[in-house]
DNA sequence: ATACTTTCCGAACATTAGTGCGGATATTAT
DNA sequence: ATAATATCCGCACTAATGTTCGGAAAGTAT
């Protein structure tokens, strides 16, 4: 069994992720763009080869009939080690607009049912009122957030200067990401993103409702 | 929301017996002959239903563009005690102007001694050739990517196109993290930045490096 | 019963998506 | 170089597959 070409590679790894997201396999011309290839027929042409090399199923005259073979090449590089992890409840997506997903403070025991999402306790930190957030749409794009990013938020009302936090302008009811910093009466909003401007508001007119312990972006 | 019809039921469970069988899911006419309805409009007509049930999620348009809603996890009865997690190598740290850091090819083995950090598997995938870099100053807030970031790369040199990736311009000796897109003789480098803009170089003079699977920003 | 909603039927229709094929380009072996 | 093989390219073709629509049946509420 000859080892699989570059582009024969390319074109696993796309099929991999496409199901991963979907859920459903892609089709040809899902891997022609996805993999920038110029013709059906050459995707065609690789498929075969990688049902060759036994790393593909391919079932023929039926629309998106792919499935990986080699379904389990585990991890190969590390030895797996089992470490503490705490698991965070995703609650929901920020969009612009929307209002701010937060824990209902009658029962946060009732989460269970709730999407929940591993992460090591090392790199979270030792805090309470842990929860997540998927980000939606281009909304925190000065809070160098985009679309897609997983937002680690920890419940509280009060931060320090300079943490980035879930704040609400009550006038406004807008509610963003942003770096804060109180400065006796008036409070500051400062982008994460130095080319935005900050912005100042009186200090009764900000609320804190969380801040912001991590952000994860997985691009795959 | 209501409880799914006889029929509907059936359906599911034969979507859910199907892709448990070929690893891709069945076709309206599949569900059709399956389930012994008489028309191909009749199972539409149920997906529709069972999709505002939220039980499934469904493409329109797709071929075979079904998926259980349900279970968001594969595996369906593993105890959630420990997760694998792989180590990975923290390379060095990101700067503007400094060249891009890599792993040495000769000797992967002698990361030992490295500082190590423990990521889930599930979070960065399967991929292997992984390490980390830490970013230093603001030179990749163009890909939304600020100082003390910690970027995970994958060694790579070929991307698909949309991927975020560590290219090297040659003729300028310069290396960014863009996002990739390959248009035939030129090749388009996007920032992760909408509010920026795009730049596009001869193929030949642009080299992928690494590509970027995943960003985390621990801010505590 | 009457009206209203849900579900079903069939059959044509429109896209989506896999296949085939002649010939051009690479890549590798002799 | 020459030949042999592996890949790639467009493009047309066709099978696979989702959609639509008028109308019939079945089920529910008034």
């Amino acid at each position: 069994m000859k080892k699989p070409s570059e582009r024969q590679q390319m074109i696993l790894s796309f099929i991999e992720e496409f199901i991963e997201e979907h859920d459903f396999p892609p089709t040809i011309r899902d891997i022609q763009y996805g993999c920038d290839i110029s013709s059906t027929s050459v995707v065609s042409y690789n498929l075969d080869r990688l049902k060759e090399s036994g790393l593909l199923n391919r079932h023929s005259e039926v629309s998106r009939g792919l499935s990986l073979a080699g379904q389990s090449h585990r991890n190969s590089s590390a030895e797996p080690v089992s470490i503490d992890t705490v698991a965070v409840p995703l609650l929901g997506t920020i969009a612009a607009g929307s209002p701010f997903p937060m824990p209902e403070n009658d029962t946060w025991s009732d989460l269970t049912g709730q999407e929940l999402i591993d992460l090591p306790q090392a790199i979270i930190g030792p805090g309470t009122g842990i929860y997540a957030l998927k980000v939606r749409g281009e909304s925190m794009i000065d809070a160098l957030i985009s679309d897609g990013d997983l937002v680690i938020m920890e419940q509280t009302s009060v931060v320090r200067n300079g943490q980035m936090a879930a704040v609400r302008i009550k006038s406004e009811n807008t509610t963003t990401l942003k770096h804060y910093y109180s400065e006796g009466p008036r409070t500051r909003l400062e982008p994460a993103n130095t080319q935005m401007e900050a912005m100042t508001f009186r200090s009764d007119d900000v609320e804190v409702l969380s801040k912001v312990v991590a952000v994860w972006r997985y691009l795959g």
